[in-house]
DNA sequence: TTGCTCCTCACGTCACGTGAGGTGGC
DNA sequence: TTGCTCCTCACGTCACGTGAGGTGGC
């Protein structure tokens, strides 16, 4: 609904999302990102903002959960899933349904967070090792000093 | 200093560690690893449960930083070097010399908890939005329900 | 028109996976 | 001795990196 629907070159994107050129053509090709809309053969690739915002997400999933491009693409039909649910929900007016629509998209959530908390447990758990020896070396040579 | 030092085949550490028999022998083979003193060609490997501690903590860095082995290596070298430090530390009586291994040590502690502390933030991040959408779910389902 | 970025092959590399064929130890 | 696990090549694969040679748009 913006006024200026800039698009950006494959380039700009790579700058603006930390991946390659390279990566992004190679995410196309085995069809992690949807392929840049009536592109003829040769031309140049063209994304809307909107569509580098989706690929930071994707990137910033695969690096904080450590999935590979397989269990990443799994994931992400999960949300597409979730997408799909948000336009019947938009579409039904039945009570029931709704609450269908919403159990199912929390599932989905569910998956999601327990992913991202086990991680969150794991790095925590050696941050607080790491802090503890920091710890014990300060107080060391605070009597060092003393 | 336990009484039995049983040692383990490379099957069981695999099964220990979360790896393959063949990735352990790869970290061997790039010198990420030690390799088991004294094997003769053809013999089998055998570790002792600190080896396994050892590759457990490796493999846990790894997956929990994103490193590629080439930036593990240096990790473990900047822990060796704290490592080396800890008996330069038992050799001296000599204060200046024990304040320059402690504030050492901590410097290289400190690049650790900052790729550590840089990860939790983000992963923290992530797990927020996450939660901010369920919760948005939660609100809508009890209104529905109501 | 000149530069720069983009395009498509296509081969190289990193971090292992996966047999093939053979040997070692409870 | 029989099984199972281990051994060493060595080629395959995943996720890109890195040119080569050519075209496109401000």
């Amino acid at each position: 609904v913006t006024a200026t629907a800039h698009r950006l070159r494959i380039g700009e994107v790579a700058e603006l999302t930390g991946l390659t050129a390279r990566t992004i053509r190679y995410y196309e090709e085995i069809g992690l990102l949807p392929a840049s809309a009536d592109r003829e053969q040769g031309k140049h690739r063209l994304y809307s903002e909107d569509e580098v915002e989706r690929i930071k997400e994707i990137v910033r999933l695969k690096e904080l959960l450590g999935l590979t491009l397989e269990q990443l693409s799994q994931l992400l039909d999960a949300e597409s899933a979730r997408a799909e649910l948000r336009r019947e929900w938009h579409a039904t007016e039945d009570p029931g349904e709704q609450r269908r629509i919403l159990t199912e998209a929390l599932r989905h959530l569910g998956t999601q967070l327990d992913l991202v908390r086990q991680r969150r447990a794991e790095i925590v758990r050696l941050e607080a090792e790491l802090d503890e020896r920091r710890e014990f070396l300060h107080e060391r040579l605070a009597k060092l000093e003393s």
